[in-house]
DNA sequence: TCATCAATGACAACCGGTTGCCAAACTTTG
DNA sequence: CAAAGTTTGGCAACCGGTTGTCATTGATGA
């Protein structure tokens, strides 16, 4: 009776359980269910029947470490509770779910530090990444892209496949649309210096300004956070703006919510125009005029470029760059540039009074 | 010239690669490095330098594999774009990260089979889980906490640990607030109906309405989007009431994007609270009156639970419940009751004009 | 009917650590 | 100086699978 019992009571089955009950060996087991061609049909019936019985479930550890894949996918956001990763987050988690991957989220914290550490740590737990708005250098992404199979968003290092989000060519139709309503005058709020897309835009954005000779001035850095709005709107008004182009939608909500303090009507006294259509730009106050793009359908890209990277079984060459479109949701927060505005809305008391 | 090479030139350095190099056993590496005491100071010194030299970093998986250990706790949220889970979600991120766990986060889809498959297919690949507004029965829920370390949040089974963030007594503030502004006639727009939490808010609330000699009436289910907002809000005008109390921001955000499109005004004709505070709370319009609370705090509480019942050996008894405080955010959403509402609106022709 | 070959399934090594057990070496004590 | 006790470090089994190798089996062809 001391005898150790075929199956313990509580601990989940194991191929050995499984290949005792049948009768065969583990390895027998082990290939009936992962190469069921190299097994005779009736035998890997009665393994799939016994497998059933015992509602087994393979280790997912063992397997990684005997087979070297991990079934898991490391993606590495800057912030998670930036709402702009929501969708991008859902994104790869159901592309990955789907091709029975599990998810790994890890949010970096805006640092190249915390990054970098994160990825080395990844090497060994999971079979590739997903870096979405990396902070790292070009030269620091490359050297990571060789040690373990990698898609970016939005960064474009050349040699490591990426999904961009078309964001300079959205950011030429937004100052179409500043300029046919009137402003000439316009601002451009920049996002953080490591920020990629924040200088991708900036220079599709002054390239345009030029042919359509109107005036762009870039203002900032600031930081990705509402927060960050206050600064950005006192700096747009000291400028003698009358419209802005924000970095980001939470750059542009906290801009909306400090000129409404300062009693700066918008659209009537500036424009302004957000990034990224996020959770909230449709019921801010004035609702914000955006640049809109497929944010979950990029994760879902990005997910499906790396495992063909992983798994390059199928035909069709594998892409390493795709640019997701994207296109400007116009709302509330642009309008007519202000008629008088020109010559008084910032600076008009000092000299005014003088 | 053919024979092995002591390290292999790309491959990440193991305790074998550190045994070598010091003409030791590898067992002496591991004892070395997990239990340093077992261990010559110098022997561990040298053995020290050696990992340090070979940049070496132990592999997590053969780690979890032979401890049983794995050095993850899986966090299930029912939907990761719902903005109430971010802030939940980076509580427990911090906390894990700080004790050096890593965070395998799982979006449940709000299914009660998603969840249970989830928790099975983590009870391999984590040490732990913390399950936020869970959709699963009592009895599931029991039976799953009794297999794999659990912690809940928000939701109360007895005998399964929980953080609980105290809403019901937030919903007799919100209900005091709304009796102190005049209003009589309230609603409460329900969420899910399998959201313990909605039905404890209900159960107070009703209660408390009781006790105050006002009629609160419950409308729903709604779920927890911004699109259930229109229905919820059509609901409640119908109804004739004159304040709801929302089962969640989300809703109540919706609910003043219908309000405004029908041309209802808040606060002037109807009053809302929500409840979480969650991002865009602040920025919508009218900015909107909601139940606050902790809720990152909620999430580090949450985890260092877990890790004490994981970790048993620090003294103090491991609590098994705690009770996140919550308080009522007053903003532009609730107003003085419409004065002549009270004979008006929904149903005052019938009894009214008898 | 015997040789050839493909299909099948068992054995054992291996992935990279952890850990129980034991022997050698060293320290302390009588 | 010998006996007893304490460190210290090595051996080997083990976690739960995967996979290369090889013997056995049955079918096919000469």
């Amino acid at each position: 009776m001391a005898t150790t019992q075929p199956a313990a009571v509580d601990r989940p089955p194991t191929i050995h359980d499984i290949a005792a009950l049948c009768g065969v060996a583990a390895s027998t087991v082990s290939r009936a269910l992962s190469t069921p061609d190299r097994v005779n049909i009736r035998t890997r019936q009665r393994i799939e029947a016994a497998a059933a019985q015992l509602n087994y479930i393979p280790n997912s550890q063992a397997k990684a470490l005997s087979s070297g894949r991990t079934g898991a996918v490391g993606v590495l956001v800057p912030d998670i509770t930036n709402p702009f990763y929501f969708d991008l987050i859902r994104g790869t988690q159901l592309q990955l779910k789907a091709a029975g991957y599990t998810q790994l989220l890890v949010d970096t914290e805006e640092s190249d530090e915390v990054e970098a550490s994160t990825m080395e740590q990844l090497r060994k737990s999971a079979d590739g990444i997903v870096v979405a708005a990396s902070r790292l250098s070009d030269d620091a992404l490359l050297a990571a892209a060789a040690k373990m199979p990698m898609v970016t968003i939005n960064r474009d290092v050349p040699g490591v496949p990426a999904v961009l989000i078309d964001t300079p060519s959205a950011t030429s139709q937004a100052l179409d649309h500043l300029i046919s309503l009137g402003h000439t005058r316009i601002a451009y709020m920049a996002g953080p210096p490591t920020s990629q897309s924040s200088e991708r835009r900036w220079t599709a954005l002054s390239v345009a300004a030029e042919e359509r000779g109107v005036e762009v001035r870039r203002l900032g850095p600031f930081a990705p956070k509402t927060q960050s709005g206050a600064a950005a709107a006192d700096a747009a008004v000291h400028s003698g703006v009358t419209a802005c182009i924000a970095f980001n939608d939470l750059i542009a909500i906290g801009m909306l919510q400090r000129l409404r303090e300062r009693g700066i009507r918008v659209p009537e006294d500036m424009s302004i125009v957000g990034c990224d259509d996020i959770f909230g730009a449709d019921f801010c106050n004035p609702p914000l005029s955006t640049m809109a793009s497929p944010i979950e359908q990029a994760g879902r890209v990005a997910v499906s470029m790396l495992l063909a990277q992983l798994n390059p079984l199928a035909g069709g060459g594998t892409r390493s760059r795709s640019v997701m479109p994207t296109h400007l949701t116009v709302r509330a927060s642009t309008g007519p540039a202000p008629a008088a505005a020109v010559a008084t809305p910032a600076t008009p008391a000092t000299p005014g009074l003088g």
